[in-house]
DNA sequence: GCGCTTGGTTCGATCACTGAACTCACGGGG
DNA sequence: CCCCGTGAGTTCAGTGATCGAACCAAGCGC
């Protein structure tokens, strides 16, 4: 989004965080990471972004410390992106905007929904487990789970398919070969 | 954000949402309107907007029903811009991406901070009141205040100078004329 | 050596954003 | 009636961001 001049002027926390976030893909790259996507190519299939902007966002995401980018192998030297505790911290963001999203933007209704793991109570708006005391449920704890278990979309990357039987957040979807 | 294609084949709200509040500004433009800005002169002059990309934004927001045109004056025609329900709805999506740009990219702190007008509490990160049942707090409720009531910033413009002293949230900020 | 996978970079074409100027419809003062 | 000011836009040339496809390189497996 970082248009030359990035929102100067405006004293305002929502613009400072616009200014890293707001930017077209990051929120989705965000989104797959909470997903368990922490591969580049895993990134490209399941988002169809290009290539170009993908390496540009990983590495503003990294170097503002939203990301990590941790070696996994040696040979071949392999690097993943996860999310640090800054990035997990956009979780009740991204929650509330999705819901907003498929409340308001979705004819079809929602394709996911988030559960409470350890109970496997529905989220509710604000992201918080109704059944559990109603406190802020970290996303460690939310599993995501497909409206219909099994059924495929269009799509057939790893990513995709991995995702139609529930997953925990923030477990990697795609194992290391 | 709409580049052309916009996120085709993401089957996922949070696409969908991006897709109409995922551009830049447009986040900027719903701030303003929940702190009660309605006029295009003020959107100009709070926040530094082009004129071609605030027109833009307030057709797709109104056509996307996020925004209502309402006319106030016949003579000379004046129109204003407010939000609607599905508008309204935004907030905490709003609120959790100030919170966290306040607390991961704002070095002096954020400039204001909002509480629930009906105790006085400050709204904690969920946007929820401490104080009252936990409930979540509607936006008519809250109140916008500056964290150093009376000094102005560098702006000297009509909405950044009323947000000076507190005020509460979808009121009219400026006064037809 | 040869192909395959992963993780990128490069590049021309296209699209979006910017800032400044211009338009238009009123309303008021002289 | 003429001129100026205001609010709400539109137009337009210049610049920056994004797109998609091609290209590159390192390290396997055979």
């Amino acid at each position: 989004m970082a248009l030359g001049k990035d929102y100067e002027g405006q004293d305002c926390a929502l613009a400072r965080a616009l200014e890293l976030v707001g930017e077209r893909w990051t929120l989705l790259v965000i989104r797959d990471a909470f997903y368990g996507v922490c591969r580049y190519s895993d990134f490209v299939a399941h988002l169809g972004i290009p290539r170009a902007v993908l390496s540009d966002r990983l590495q503003a995401l990294t170097s503002a410390g939203v990301l990590e980018r941790r070696r996994y192998s040696e040979s071949p030297p392999r690097d993943e992106y996860v999310l640090t505790q800054m990035g997990k911290e956009l979780w009740p963001a991204l929650h509330a905007l999705g819901h907003w999203g498929s409340r308001h933007m979705s004819p079809d209704g929602p394709s996911k929904f988030y559960v409470h793991a350890g109970c496997g109570t529905r989220l509710n708006a604000a992201g918080l487990c109704p059944e559990c005391d109603g406190g802020p449920v970290p996303p460690e704890d939310v599993e995501v789970r497909p409206v219909r278990e099994g059924r495929a979309g269009t799509r057939a990357d790893p990513v995709s398919r991995a995702l139609t039987r529930p997953h925990r957040m923030l477990r990697p979807l795609t194992e290391h070969a």
